[in-house]
DNA sequence: TGTTGTATGCAAATTAGTTGCATGTCAATT
DNA sequence: AATTGACATGCAACTAATTTGCATACAACA
């Protein structure tokens, strides 16, 4: 959750029209305080606004090549959706609970990655590194036990 | 590629029947020095016998689920399928060419991560923690100058 | 011999995402 | 004002990856 974000200035900042849809789907993605898919999105707009699936998908992907939004793989099929380290989102990882299929942010920091040693040696170019953390949730594993 | 590993053997001592079907699957993924996907191994395995498709998928399941095999993801692609860490088999994470679209393996140790604190801290379970670098790969560079 | 469990096959369904093409909208150009 | 072009969106159909339901086959067991 960012209050100090102003989706309508980051599209813009980052040179995309802020259309009343982009602003929707962009302020779903930075209003929740853990990654969505495609669908969570799409029916979280639905629900006031009426909105194409596919528009919703164009979108994702547009704030993913500029870089406002990040595509996360879960252990599952559907891609999640979070908002892009910036001035206000410190870089951070995620947990993927493998019982309920939810994704949840890690601290910035919990964990410690040096990748040193493969920029060194490895010989393509490296865009990007993505850390997930499976297992089972808090949530899940209370309601385990009874 | 592993010349040590008895495929049969892997299958019984998890406790599994080593049908013909099951040890083709896991001996193609094991003679492999790449992850494969699903597909891969199906067509893999039907160069010689025939096979069901849902056959491959649920002896996947089936030996990732026996932790014989991993099951890796692939930036919302379809998953890959590559040899469990095991004795003849140090973990090791992967590289994702987002250009070719081709898995591969990287040495193990080249990336070093310390999840200490996130354990410490971490109120839910963790079962495993799955690294991804994403990038092009030094054939889809070279082939991208002329 | 009958029954039960496990492995596989085949067809159909489902899920997640993509493509092609039509339409609307707005701004710049004639 | 009419024309053009660039986007943004919608709709229908498509594809890829996987899953489900149900049938069969075979082996072990009662």
């Amino acid at each position: 959750m960012c209050v100090n974000c102003d989706y309508r200035d980051l599209l813009e900042s980052a040179g995309l029209e802020p259309t009343t849809n982009r602003v929707r789907v962009l302020e779903i993605i930075g209003n929740n305080q853990f990654p969505l898919t495609a669908a969570d999105i799409f029916t979280t707009v639905e629900r006031s606004h009426s909105i194409n699936r596919v528009t919703v998908y164009r979108i994702l992907e547009l704030l993913v090549d500029h870089k406002l939004v990040e595509r996360l793989s879960a252990g599952g099929r559907a891609a999640h959706y979070g908002l892009a380290p910036n001035d206000n989102h410190a870089p951070h990882h995620h947990f993927f609970c493998t019982r309920c299929g939810r994704m949840d942010c890690l601290n910035p920091g919990s964990l410690d990655l040096s990748s040193d040693r493969l920029r060194k040696t490895f010989s393509g170019e490296i865009e990007r590194i993505e850390i997930r953390v499976d297992g089972v949730c808090r949530n899940c594993l209370k309601s385990s036990v009874h």
